[in-house]
DNA sequence: GCCCACATTGTTAACGCTCACATTGGGGAC
DNA sequence: GTCCCCAATGTGAGCGTTAACAATGTGGGC
């Protein structure tokens, strides 16, 4: 920065200045510094400027199993939309979300200085450990518990399972069957509820709750339970992995999808699409949920109030040939 | 650390010792400090270690679309292999793989003082950059260009296409078509390769090439292409997503898999054992590319031994039920 | 008992930046 | 013409840490 500084003829200050696009500088002035930036390719040092102004402008999120689609495509909307503000973001994963865990990965982001922290929190374990933490950053909690009085954004999980329930008693069942996530999950339990809101609001019996887990291979295990009820006409589950599972244990059966049986998914993954049949899903909008959460970060950079801001975000119905009317 | 200094009764510079792990620090002093630093909750700034180190203990990651499965796969690999380690790992994610993209990366990575980069770099487009860049940090390409002289680590695609392909020939089909990934992609390339090898080796006609582009939309669009040709009986696909839009275009077009055609993936993505029917298909060790890509990265840092070192990583072949003979 | 080596601890000076304040030089109001 | 204000720039200090070296103490060899 001094040489800079020297080939440009002014103090280290005003190349400071310029670096920053304070507005007092002249405009000769900061040509001439930044001909000397490119010149002497100058890359300004990031971790000085965090020392010295006691915030890096980094974001650290905390992360379970960012292989899951879910997690992976929020953390990859929230790298994007961070980089548009001109933050960096790290990654702390953690095996599992618990007290400890959450407090340790939060700890070696503070230990960074970053400028905020997003926990992707979607279980009942890691609800505790939010309320203990620093409170000397900006923190947001993403799919964290809504009872916690923590910043808090989150796809509105009863809206979209309601959506789905509905979608399938509109066309003509008589009731709808789920296949859940685990217990401690919210999302699961969001789901769960829109799912019985809905069936009740249309006054439909409300059969048993299936267990799941997320992946493929317990929806095939609730898929075969499922394929042996001549009842069953419409399912719907807790994510697109458990409807694959569900679907391929209906087509061992030969029970046919739509035809006798309708199926719902929760997620959109990519391949959703191609499924056999092609899955009705709902799909979840990861931009803004990593938008929302970004701009919560800042609104408590900048004014510094912390408080019970949350936000929801809306999924959306993506209709496909899993769902059609019941057999007569 | 001049707070925990004093309550430890020793100079910030015994506290900067024992939080460093220096071998000359009498017992009792470092139990001293250590309690000192936990009486008062002392966090050391990483930033003004950074500063005066000249590096962070991070390592940056530039990557372009991490919600496909193998590159989000790989970054949580790399980010626990490096937690494992004491790095802290920062995405850099870029919207095209191009030369000025990926500098524009490296250079903010580079502003942060990160110890070292990995650039996940698969397309021909990023070759170039690579060789352009900095040499003052440490840096390893992933399933990069291997001609290029940089270090890298690979998944042996050219190993698992064969593996695969040898599969179905094994099986008894005369020769076995592929539908590949994007044109631009390293995979894509090693994958063709080894196909060609194995029929090649084998003495079996080489069928023209599908073009595809990983996604299950372009797999279903081959697929369609593939099932009107009734001498086609074996299929091998560079990714499970391609696999699953051929074997929804086959299960419309009413051909049975494996009975009368017999499909093979790549990369084994948790839902592979539950399309219909279960996917045979190469696991390629997304940890153990971390891994290695970690210690070359850590290589390079301790000895400062630049060099074209590099690894390849072989690959699983995982048998399901979708191969089979071929029908008489 | 003296001296030296070595283990332990302290002191000082950076690292590269921003902040707070000081300084300079015009231009407009009177 | 004088004064004041403000825009543009410079100066010095300090952020929290480690590196290099200095200083102190301790024990063993002779």
């Amino acid at each position: 920065m001094t040489d800079v500084a020297r080939l440009a003829g002014v103090s280290h200050q005003t190349v400071s200045r310029v670096l920053n696009g304070h507005p007092n500088v002249r405009e000769q002035t900061r040509l001439r510094v930044q001909a000397a930036i490119a010149e002497l390719g100058y890359r300004p040092n990031r971790a000085a400027r965090a020392l010295v102004t006691g915030r890096s402008q980094v974001i650290g999120v905390v992360a379970q199993n960012t292989t899951l689609y879910g997690p992976a495509s929020l953390l990859a909307a929230l790298e994007q939309t961070a980089a548009e503000e001109g933050f960096a973001v790290t990654v702390g994963s953690v095996r599992d979300l618990d007290r400890v865990s959450i407090s340790a990965a939060v700890e070696r982001h503070l230990a960074h200085r970053v400028a905020g922290i997003v926990v992707i929190a979607p279980v009942e374990s890691a609800g505790e450990a939010l309320e203990h933490l620093p409170k000397d950053v900006p923190l947001v909690t993403v799919d964290g518990d809504p009872r916690r009085p923590v910043p808090l954004v989150t796809v509105d999980q009863v809206a979209g399972a309601r959506a789905a329930t509905r979608h399938l008693l509109d066309a003509g069942h008589r009731t709808v069957w789920h296949v859940s996530g685990p217990a401690d999950w919210f999302d699961s339990a969001g789901r769960i509820e829109g799912w019985r809101d809905a069936l009740r609001a249309a006054g439909a019996e409300v059969p048993p709750l299936i267990p799941g887990d997320w992946s493929a291979a317990s929806g095939y295990r609730c898929g075969q339970m499922l394929a042996r009820m001549p009842e069953v006409t419409a399912v719907f589950t807790a994510n697109d992995h458990l409807a694959l599972g569900v679907l391929r244990a209906l087509h061992e059966h030969g029970r046919r999808v739509p035809d006798e049986i309708s199926v719902v998914g929760f997620d959109d993954v990519p391949e959703a699409a191609y499924f056999i049949p092609p899955l009705t899903t709902v799909r979840p909008d990861f931009v803004a949920v990593a938008r929302a959460s970004l701009d919560l970060l800042l609104a408590q950079l900048e004014s510094d109030r912390g408080g019970e801001l949350r936000q929801t975000i809306a999924p959306t119905l993506i209709s496909r040939q899993s769902v059609a009317g019941p057999p007569d």
